[in-house]
DNA sequence: TATGAATGAGAGTTCATTCAT
DNA sequence: AATGAATGAACTCTCATTCAT
């Protein structure tokens, strides 16, 4: 006796579970390759394996789907970019710009989809602001700290540059197709150690006369 | 009858020609406001003027319209970063970031549509694309050239940096809404010069035992 | 398995007895509230607490649902109009208006949805149509018999006099909201009972010179 | 250079006049034909002659047509309402009685629809209580007049007797398919003077003795 | 008996585009 | 050059009904 709805609720049996986890991978595919006002519901339907009603069964509109898909798709960059392992400064930079690049990379094609129906659904937007705010905002937790301990001079506004130096990366990812990680990470890191002020092992400059 | 087209050769009149041009600034607003997806063609006529028909007396399609404005956007922009004036280094650094924060913050919304459309029309992504990469090559072409003059570590892949350093203005200007420029761009530029091993007068750094 | 089919013979076990009773109680009360297009089965499931697709154990369709309530309905006004205990003539019309002004405020809007139903399914309208057919009979019946004890003048048709009358009273019900049956039902009896030139105890009015 | 909507202001040129007309009317049609959720919007356009989109261009929704057509039915009915010509109370209401039955007759069915709506849409429900309404009231004033007159008995409730009587004779209409006014408006009327205590030369009755 | 996932025909609505005037 | 009526393909979403479990 269960009166709750599977869009609400999830679905309750192993079955349904399986169809939406399906679904939502059908989903973040097509809209991958055709973006998303040029995906039907009948694509993901029909890449799913199932009948185009059936979509309905587990998402209130084509829009949820997307919902969704992001959901599982923040979630999942947001583990990746978790657990740096590094112990020194320039390593966890280094490491957390590798994540970055890797993780970009992986998904840059679906974090564009998402920045188009951003543009005119408000909701998606924010969904993708929060994230990224929060990155950032971790980053400039790092260079005011940094700067406390006098690594980082202080002419330098975190407020600023922790956007900028975020979006350094990111933009890199974003406009260049296909790049090999390996290749530019050690570049990309260079150009934000110096940024801050600090020598590719972390330490500040010798700064003899100043 | 006439022999030629109006939408291919434009208009002859100058009652037409006001009336296309009417019509591109109308699309700029409107697109603007809603994205393309979401503007009708008679939320362009309307705000025109002119009945729903008339815009395809001047345009071919909905696409077409828009690829009029972005030509308009396109060029205004290219003179906009045009003709830097200061003559050291680091003056032109600024000057070029600065006015790159003015002019992107200007149009921000109107890329932002026009990326939306690139994302499923790969010919508005190449127009973008083909503008940013003659930007970032003349960015490019800079720092070689400081290299060149031993002024730039040879380290820095010119390759990377050039698109990198180009995406964090860039980047930064996407990501947040109402910056002030003058407020940033000093910090912007501080990074830019240090993250290319110069001090905020242009010169490298004393390097005394290196 | 089982050979008889629950939807035809009606439910074997007391558990399924009372589940159709639940299920016909709760379409009776969505059907008042959203009419029976706007009606979903789900609705009906989920008033009476049980799945979806259980309805489908006990109905065939959602008209079949419906005819399972008006079937219940009809047997429940009959019931209702049957056994006048008044002895003489005006006493027995004046408690037979009363009562079907009682009733009918009580059913209202179920016999709207019912006729609603009617307008596209002739099926339904047949069954209100032969219910109110009945009842009008039973009306020229007794005009006639007080017609042949000289108690009502031949010049009235009783054919058109008693669904006249028996309208009058219904459509009074109808198209007024919570009226206060013993309000009305002295000035409709009165009505009632002048049309047919009989006063209000029942007996011709005195008539002198004609 | 006409920027309103043909949907809002209606069409400003001739053919569109016409065509707006035609979809109504077939709507009118179509609407007695199936019913008002059974119609479908191709069949509106098929009967006008036009394609499924034309529809759209002049109404907003299937309401919207329907909402059209009783605007017209309405205007239709009171027209046909207004002017009674009788000078005497018996034939002024004979003459109305005759003319309702005639009218109601003749939109029975379009009548019909309009309530099945009504059942879920209230306004479609207000737009006939609101017409009723105003019926009831006139005759209910014309009771009023009577009684001040010493024509009809203070003991019948002029707000009572008017939504019955009027009931009564919409009622016979509504229930009674194809019956011939000539033959019923007689008795109706005879019935309606009745029950006010008027003779059927609209004079009280002569009252020896009470 | 009961469940709830799955189906798919079908409806209303949208809107870029065409075209007669 | 301008109009605005007309088109119709296409799309999203609904929901009664079926069925495997």
């Amino acid at each position: 006796m269960n009166t709750g709805e599977a869009v609400v609720d999830g679905p309750v049996t192993l079955k349904g579970q399986r169809t939406r986890a399906r679904l939502v991978a059908a989903a973040g595919e097509v809209f991958c390759e055709r973006g998303f006002n040029e995906t039907r519901m009948s694509d993901i339907a029909e890449r799913a394996g199932v009948a185009h009603g059936t979509v309905y069964v587990y998402f209130e509109s084509k829009s949820d789907v997307l919902r969704s898909v992001v959901a599982d798709l923040l979630a999942d960059i947001a583990g990746y970019l978790r657990g740096i392992e590094a112990a020194d400064t320039a390593g966890r930079i280094a490491e957390a710009n590798e994540r970055y690049l890797r993780v970009y990379a992986e998904h840059a094609r679906l974090l564009q989809v998402v920045e188009q129906v951003g543009t005119s659904d408000p909701s998606f937007d924010d969904l993708l602001s929060d994230f990224r705010e929060r990155h950032v905002q971790r980053v400039a937790d790092g260079i005011r700290r940094l700067q406390s301990r006098g690594l980082v001079p202080l002419e330098i506004d975190a407020e600023v540059a922790a956007p900028a130096l975020s979006a350094m990366v990111e933009g890199y990812a974003r406009h260049n197709r296909d790049f090999d990680v390996d290749e530019v990470s050690g570049t990309l890191t260079l150009l934000w150690l110096r940024a801050l002020g600090l020598t590719p092992d972390g330490q500040p400059p010798p700064q003899p006369t100043r």
